[in-house]
DNA sequence: GTGGTCTAGACCACT
DNA sequence: GTGGTCTAGACCACC
């Protein structure tokens, strides 16, 4: 995985994971790899990878068993939450930005067009 | 203006600014407010304000008279090219960002859709 | 049982076990399930089983027969002592942590008051 | 500031804090100390006390502006909010516990009764 | 000067 | 072996 600079890393591949488990490469309940494990995946500190998992945490994404490691949370409704949630971030920062711009529904249904040829 | 946390303030009163050069509520050739009173009106900090004239002169988005003040350049491409690269900003991270959490185009054209309803 | 987080598993077991001991459930003198068989009742690693009885023999509330297994200690005096030392644990933090938030007697006296309504 | 054994010292500053603003130690919209000075009085590392207000901001007991500082929110409901809270925690563990421990709502009266002589 | 992030490494409790 | 906490120190962006 290739960093932007500008956005911490923690942050990064706390959306990366979160990804994965909308798009379903990671499952409901699944054992997420240990933070010392994880630090070596993305090539990052411990202590980095520490802080991910926390982020996660905090966001009910995943839970904790002391001394077994960390787990993905298995309630059903968490995927559709979290891809509500960052959907509604991505779209909020969008739409208003180009209506700042001056755009308008017409002009953004083309640039989606051109987008997908 | 109400600030977002966590985005720096003076990218915030930049792409104001550029909006509202975009928008046409400031003309091309029109004398800026003085770093202080830009200060005063969006109630930040002196030094923040200076920050953000060397930003949009970077940007060549105006430039500085020497004991006359700061100016929005008049030249004509300088809207279109500032409005292409804010538009291309928000759509890369906008359209990347839907990719990954699984979103379709026939899904955006959707919630275009129910947006502008 | 259902374990909190944040909390060791062998301190809530522990708790349980002495609970139960004060309550009557559990006779002095009689024999505990074996380390492997507490830790199918409660669902529990085995190494945290025998974590739990060692920290019961620390506090002499019960004792191992070599072979035979792990009894309860058929002192009178012990059910009180450890009713006290769990009591003045409890009273302790909640009088010091209420006190720090500015309650005072007669506002705890209505609180418990409304807890048993 | 004594800490304790066993429990984080994040915490039990982050809970200091929060008693000196239920106190009116602290007032509502105060700037705090910088991460450094407060590592300084409570002679702790500066990352801990990063680490305090980190936390402190995710209960939206305070909040930071860039470049300026820590502040406690202004919100007038939130010390109410953080005093129920706290309160609500240690009553929890406290009637619970001592429910499991045989006491009745007399015992309870009277055990107040004795600490307040 | 202020907070934010990251790395490095140590120690501890829990399973 | 696993996560949790803490220290130490560095670098950066922001005001």
């Amino acid at each position: 995985m290739n960093f932007e600079h500008n956005v911490p890393i923690y942050i990064q591949v706390t959306n990366d994971i979160k990804s994965n488990i909308i798009k379903g490469n990671i499952s409901l309940g699944e054992k997420l790899p240990s933070a010392r494990d994880l630090a070596l995946k993305y090539k990052i500190n411990p202590n980095t990878a520490s802080r991910i998992y926390k982020e996660l945490e905090a966001e009910e994404i995943c839970y904790t068993k002391r001394g077994l490691g960390t787990y993905i949370t298995d309630d059903l409704q968490m995927i559709n939450r979290i891809k509500k949630d960052m959907a509604k971030i991505l779209m909020d920062s969008f739409f208003i930005g180009m209506r700042d711009l001056g755009f308008v529904k017409q002009e953004l249904m083309e640039l989606i067009d051109q987008k997908y040829d």
